[in-house]
DNA sequence: CAGCATCCTTTGCGATACTG
DNA sequence: CAGTATCGCAAAGGATGCTG
C-alpha cells in the first residue's frame, strides 16, 4: 500500500461532505472536458482553434467555460497576443503540471483497460 | 517526468476521440459519484446503508445506478446475502483496488491543494 | 434493509448566430 | 481567429412512494 485513504481523511477529511473544496475541484478537474482539456494541454502549448480540434467533440461554449474555469483555478494560463488576427496560447501553470504528474498513471491505467472494461 | 502522454497515445491514441473507450470508462470512475462511491469502498466493505451515509448528498437513486455501473465495469462487487432482512455488501474487486492505487494519489493531491485552488 | 418505478425539476450541453 | 449571446432540448438528478 502506497498510499492510504486515512491520509485522505487527515489532509481533508471533508471529502465526503458536501460542499468541501475538494468535491469542487475535482467536478472541476475529473468532469468530461476538464480532463480531455487539461490532458490535450500536458502535450505542450494549444491555442483556442487546435484545443477545439484535438477534443475531439467538444463544442465552443464547453470548451470557453472548461477553459474558464481551468482558468480560475490557476491550472491553465491563457495568453493573449495584440495581434490581427488575434492570436491566444493555452498552456498547464506549474500547478497545472504537478496535476498532470498524478493524474496521468490513472488515465494510463484507464486507457490501458478500457477495453477490456467496457466490452463486458 | 515519470508517465508521457504519448505512452497514452501508443496505448490507446483514440483518448481525445469520440467515441472512445476511454472516454467511456473515465465517464464512469471520474464522474461526480463515481469517485466519492469508488473513495468511499477504498476503506473496505460497505453495506448500502452504509455507503449512503458515507457519501453525504447522493440520492438512492444515483447510488443505485453509480453501483450498477461501477459492478457492470468489474470494478465493484456486490454480494448479498439471503437474510431476512436482506443484507447486501459491497467491495472493490481486484481491478478496483488496482484502479485506487493510481487514483489515490490524485485524490491526495487535489484534498491538499483544493483549500488553495478555490479561495481564488 | 435494500432497492425499483414514477414524476418532475434542474442542469448540461449542443446548435446557431453574431462580434472585436 | 477567438471568442460571446441566446435558444432549446435531452439528460441528469432529486423527491416520493412502493415492494420483496
Amino acid at each position: 500500500m502506497t498510499v492510504s485513504l486515512a491520509q485522505i481523511r487527515e489532509t481533508s477529511g471533508e471529502v465526503f461532505l458536501e460542499g468541501c473544496p475538494t468535491r469542487v475541484v475535482l467536478d472541476h478537474i475529473m468532469s468530461k472536458w476538464g480532463v480531455l482539456v487539461l490532458l490535450a494541454l500536458t502535450d505542450g502549448t494549444l491555442r483556442w482553434g487546435e484545443l477545439r480540434r484535438e477534443v475531439e467533440g467538444i463544442s465552443e461554449k464547453m470548451l470557453a467555460s472548461t477553459l474558464r474555469t481551468l482558468e480560475a483555478d490557476g491550472l491553465v494560463a491563457r495568453t493573449s497576443y495584440p495581434e490581427v488576427p488575434p492570436r491566444v496560447e493555452y498552456a498547464l501553470t506549474d500547478l497545472g503540471r504537478d496535476l498532470m504528474d498524478r493524474m496521468l498513471p490513472l488515465v494510463e491505467w484507464v486507457a490501458a483497460h478500457a477495453g477490456s472494461i467496457v466490452e463486458r
